[in-house]
DNA sequence: GCGTAACTTCAGTCTTGACAGAAATAAGAG
DNA sequence: CTCTTATTTCTGTCAAGACTGAAGTTACGC
């Protein structure tokens, strides 16, 4: 793997995108360089190329491993430990969205079912609020449910329904 | 506008889940405050309600507003300002989503655009680099387009094909 | 026009979390 | 069993940015 301008762009851009990602900028540019390489990389390497510590290389891999964005692998003969991120676009995304819903949706979804049963005993509560609490629960229940549904939808089903666009209303207009 | 325990647990949970989303505490719990209340409220309710200074609930509302998520209103012979946020789910989801590909998936898009080309150039870059740029870049350009056509179609059409799930598939398969 | 009420901007403080470098652990090789 | 190499964990530093309180604006009533 070699750092040239088009590829430090990128690691770079991604680098930054990852900020507001809720991850942070050496994770992201990790992530962006393990995408990029055309064969596993390892930890030195990676400490060369980004000009980060060895101990920052070492918990952002063990963070991308976490998320399931990353595989060790190894080559014979040699003990070091080599990295590749998921090189499939889509499934590199079915993953983030998979943990993103995780850790926000999911936890939402717990807040939201626990207030709308407490706030039905609450005679203080102006109806008007009630309704409301009721309402995101039903959106974000209805968003998890249909992401429950798409997740497994393989790739190629996936890009003909998105080709489609909103052709797809027809379906259900009539 | 009132704090009940479970209106609390709500703006608690919010503001905890808006630093998840790029934004800060304080604009998450403020949002979350107007979005439960019957009626629009006052900024200074709001320093009450949730224990912050003035001048933060001044910039937070700013910022809310600039999203869209907010308007401020009157009421006749009150020179006070009075705010209140969107009260459909699914318009502030459709607000939400339109800020983030503004801030993040356009300057995506210019990024790798700029690598795509620049790179064709680039005698010294793996080929298997190079199809990995294009392939993101292909990614990132269908999910904008698509984004681009469903975002106008209206809620109730929506929420119908969400509920088809994967059903929906059956339609391309053949 | 002066005083006051509503709101905003600014400057400094405090908190959070990313990161580096050092110390600790593990895992082979001889 | 000791030396070396690879990796991880720990601790302290630093920077970004959220938040407060004070100073500054604006606009309205009298």
């Amino acid at each position: 793997m070699q750092m040239t301008p088009a590829v430090e762009k990128y690691v770079l851009h991604w680098g930054e995108m990852g900020t507001r990602w809720g991850t942070n900028r050496t994770v992201a540019q990790i992530q962006a360089l393990l995408y990029l390489s055309p064969q596993p990389i390892r930890a030195d390497e990676i400490v060369e190329l980004l000009s980060v510590a060895r101990s920052n290389v070492s918990t952002s891999i063990r963070e991308l491993q976490s998320y399931g964005l990353v595989r060790m692998t190894h080559v014979l003969g040699d003990r070091r430990d080599y990295f590749e991120s998921l090189h499939d676009v889509w499934e590199l995304f079915r993953v983030i969205i998979e943990q993103r819903k995780q850790r926000e949706l999911n936890p939402t979804l717990t807040m939201l079912r626990g207030c709308a049963t407490e706030v039905e005993a609450e005679a203080d509560t102006d109806p008007v609020t009630k309704q409301r609490i009721r309402n995101m629960l039903v959106f974000i229940e209805s968003t998890s449910d249909w992401y429950e549904q798409i997740s497994d939808i393989p790739t190629a089903t996936l890009t003909k329904l998105m080709a489609l666009g909103k052709k797809i209303t027809k379906l259900v207009k009539k």
